[in-house]
DNA sequence: GCCTTAGTGATAATGCATTCGCAATAAAAT
DNA sequence: ATTTTATTGCGAATGCATTATCACTAAGGC
């Protein structure tokens, strides 16, 4: 039977309140604040139990280790920044992709990632 | 001074020929029918001699190792068939993807990665 | 409160792509 | 042909994310 540990709601609740996709370490990070004495090793077997559960979400990008998104935002796609390198997410979707095949290849599914600069990192530097 | 060597010509010559992004593993199998002794070093060696001299890039698609192509065939996307793995290029891009990021974020650049089915599968599923 | 056992922390182990070390080979300049 | 040295083949080494091990801890049913 599953059991209600503080390390694993204070997993889920550093990627729910994070409202972006994060690294495992990144959730770590997040979580220590909670539960200090938390382990990476504790992280990773909880993003994946809460991913087999249907709670989470891995999102995968190009050159990129597993991020993890709380499941159930719709479809949507990701922006990175170049600065910071934190991954957001992005509303909306430009359809009808399925033109850009070649002729005969049948189009199941896509991802789009826009890279650039998050505003975070764009008024850093605007003010120095 | 470099070069001409048997092995970098073939490399070279099984990425053109390939026409799509290739994985290592898969220019080695396509050089060693030209170079029987071939090595996986020396396959990487190159790839990455090649890519610094502007021959090649590296084409990254999430939760992927790092495919090669010929370079200079402008702005592209890819599509990668989700039986048999391999990658292929789609030209076109459906342009405006700046209007999907968050107020005050600037889209410097995107990727599309496409997901299906490819000619070749879909054809040999008919007949199956 | 006690017991059972899922969960945890710390660290070692694993898996895998990629790179390195080095003796042997072969371009290409002389 | 000889010499020089970039390049190769092979296997060992590396780097790094993730997973396994195992003794210990603490949920939660009784």
């Amino acid at each position: 039977m599953e059991r209600n540990t503080r390390q694993r709601n204070a997993i889920r609740e550093a990627v729910a309140q994070a409202g972006r996709p994060l690294l495992p370490q990144e959730v770590l990070d997040a979580a220590q604040r909670q539960v200090p004495g938390l382990s990476l090793a504790t992280v990773y077997r909880n993003l994946r139990t809460l991913q087999e559960e249907g709670a989470l979400r891995a999102v995968m990008l190009p050159g990129e280790n597993a991020r993890y998104e709380e499941a159930g935002h719709g479809h949507h796609h990701h922006f990175q920044c170049r600065q910071c390198g934190r991954v957001f997410e992005v509303e909306g979707c430009p359809g009808n992709l399925a033109r850009l095949a070649p002729p005969g290849f049948a189009v199941e599914d896509h991802d789009i990632t826009l890279y650039g600069r998050c505003r975070e990192c764009l008024s850093a530097d605007g003010k120095a």
